[in-house]
DNA sequence: TAAACCTGTTGAATATATTGAACAGGTAAG
DNA sequence: CTTACCTGTTCAATATATTCAACAGGTTTA
């Protein structure tokens, strides 16, 4: 995947409505630094990149994290969210391509006693999410709890985590993941 | 707001087992160069970030966006989500301190006739959500939809966005939002 | 007891980014 | 027309990043 930081750079700029010098001016650096970082002659050092989106003002994150301009899907229907698994746990996912957006949710459901496995999971992210129906026995790192209708939980998905029922009822949980782990 | 650019390369490859040698090596750049940018002795262009992230594999995007400290609650109580917003819309959020999570997510509840109003919403992030209960105008962009129960949405937002009940009955959502807006 | 192989760090040479000043073109005012 | 002030680009000088090779410490093998 390319990414290009001279075009990027001069897309922002002129959708800001400033000139080189200018921009070059409120970010302390020449306005040939600019220029040249927008025709890709030079490639900046995230010191000097940072100095020049702070002139926008535009966080690195918000920088590299592209926004890809053509229309997208918003809206879905209940009956086209996309199952990913469809076993024990129903993971119904708003939105087909994963890969492209910043954000997995996915509308879960539990049947009675579906558990996510001894070997906990564990991906480079941030997860959360908010029990809507049944009871759900939540494990992260050496924490355990017990969630109901309601109830929610977030954490750092490098922690081993596992999901597990309990009662007789359907659980039902809306979730968030960032990255997408699947 | 700071970003440790060495710090978070020294977390991430040793979260991925890797030494110096051995990310330089499938990077394609010399070890020093990763020890001195580890120290922040270096401040190495995005053209040579680019390489070692690719070593490890990783995006530019990711680097910058993604959360460095491990979190501490991870169990939300459905009675102790903050309430944000208390009015015609009631926002319970996961967690207490947005600025800190790369993740905001929120169980909302829109009383009959609840409106986020004319001036549309525009802010630098992606968002979505599933509706729980009653109905849901959502506009985005030129787009405009009527949600109900287990139906979703998904968007970028950068474009003019509003939300609006209709009907008589309240209307729940639980929505996620990366990075959070409020 | 080395000797061999890791680890991360450092110094001097080299490649690259950044600067300040000059350049070329466009537009507006006198 | 000239003068002034924009725009973005380019050149040579300089500051900085990156490399290669050596170093110091730790662990394993013989």
């Amino acid at each position: 995947m390319e990414f290009d930081v001279g075009a990027r750079l001069r897309a922002i700029r002129e959708m800001h409505g400033l000139s080189q010098r200018e921009l070059a001016k409120r970010a302390g650096v020449s306005n040939a630094s600019v220029s040249l970082i927008e025709q890709n002659r030079s490639s900046p050092s995230v010191g000097s990149l940072k100095k020049v989106l702070d002139g926008i003002p535009m966080s690195l994150a918000d920088f590299f994290s592209m926004e890809q301009a053509p229309r997208e899907q918003v809206f879905f229907r209940a009956e086209d969210l996309t199952v990913i698994s469809d076993g024990a746990i129903r993971y119904a996912q708003v939105g087909r391509d994963p890969e492209a957006r910043a954000l997995q949710i996915l509308h879960e459901q539990y049947q009675p006693g579906a558990d996510t496995g001894q070997n906990m999971l564990r991906h480079a992210a941030e997860e959360g999410g908010v029990v809507l129906r049944g009871r759900l026995e939540v494990t992260v790192g050496d924490q355990r709890r017990i969630l109901g209708p309601g109830d929610a939980y977030y954490f750092n998905s490098r922690l081993p985590h596992r999901f597990r029922t309990v009662g007789e009822e359907i659980c039902e949980v809306v979730s968030a993941c960032t990255p997408p782990s699947f």
